[in-house]
DNA sequence: ATAAACCCTAAACTATACTTTAGGGCAAGG
DNA sequence: CCTTGCCCTAAAGTATAGTTTAGGGTTTAT
């Protein structure tokens, strides 16, 4: 038994209106048509689609993802292929948790000043450093709560 | 001294229209300008801008930076609000770290199945079995190489 | 045989975040 | 004076990823 467009959307909790966009992108070239018209979706087909959401999720690209569904549909023969690039992505994802953790890291650390009982003074001091930075600069002083 | 728009760019990697457009949607108020009107921005105004670039980095989008930046203008009164703020954006951004970490596992298992010395049966196999599935259905198989 | 619930496409529209272009001022050196 | 290098704004353009709309078949139960 085939899927339904509508069933799919459930399953894996993508819009229809994405399903169909992402078809027509050509990143469900493996999708069949019923005597109808209308998308016949297997089981084989929602792994494949699952495969597309975790690289799509990991912030790939819809034309990087063509390119990957591009070189499963040509075959056993491009498996190298399809590895390189998985593995090309997995280092920029890497890569990218790492900036974020960083960034992350920094605002735990106004996070923390905040919750410091020190805290009012903390900011009321950076305040007053904003505001001298601006006059020592002969510039108007936007900070006039 | 103030730094110009073009030092602050290199200094912080932002092209010079980002942080023109920063400013125009309303990220950059503390940024006083010069007899000339050019943009003066002093050593604080470039700790308020590397937040800002925390946000970002993060997956903030530009109109809640803004709110964030509104709560800094209004003064030390506020420090409870932005921390509430910051706290809020610190749990999406750790459950959508979470998440990226779930997809790249599931890619780091395919890598690692593409790496085995089964591989070349493994990846035939999936294929045989999408197009038996294919044919299981009654529809037509894309799966041609 | 008709209404309700699905499905389809094409094309227009939306959202977000920038970048580019066009037109123009200011400041320093030759 | 005038060229060169910065700076400015406003507005249009680009990129990405969808969503919505308009118009139209299909299937199923009544």
């Amino acid at each position: 038994m085939a899927y339904s467009i509508q069933t799919v959307s459930e399953k894996t909790g993508l819009a229809i209106s994405t399903l169909r966009f992402y078809d027509k992108a050509g990143l469900l070239p493996f999708v069949a048509r019923d005597s109808s018209g209308y998308r016949a979706f297997t089981d084989g087909d929602l792994a494949l689609l699952h495969t597309i959401v975790c690289l799509k999720n990991t912030g790939m690209k819809i034309a990087d993802i063509r390119r990957y569904i591009e070189l499963v549909m040509a075959g056993p023969t491009t498996a190298k292929d399809r590895s390189a690039l998985l593995a090309a992505h997995r280092e920029k994802v890497v890569a990218k948790q790492q900036e974020i953790a960083r960034s992350l890291a920094e605002i735990d650390y106004k996070l923390q000043m905040y919750a410091s009982p020190e805290a009012e003074e903390k900011v009321a001091q950076e305040w007053a450093m904003a505001s001298a930075d601006k006059e020592k600069n002969g510039l108007p002083n936007p900070f006039t709560a």
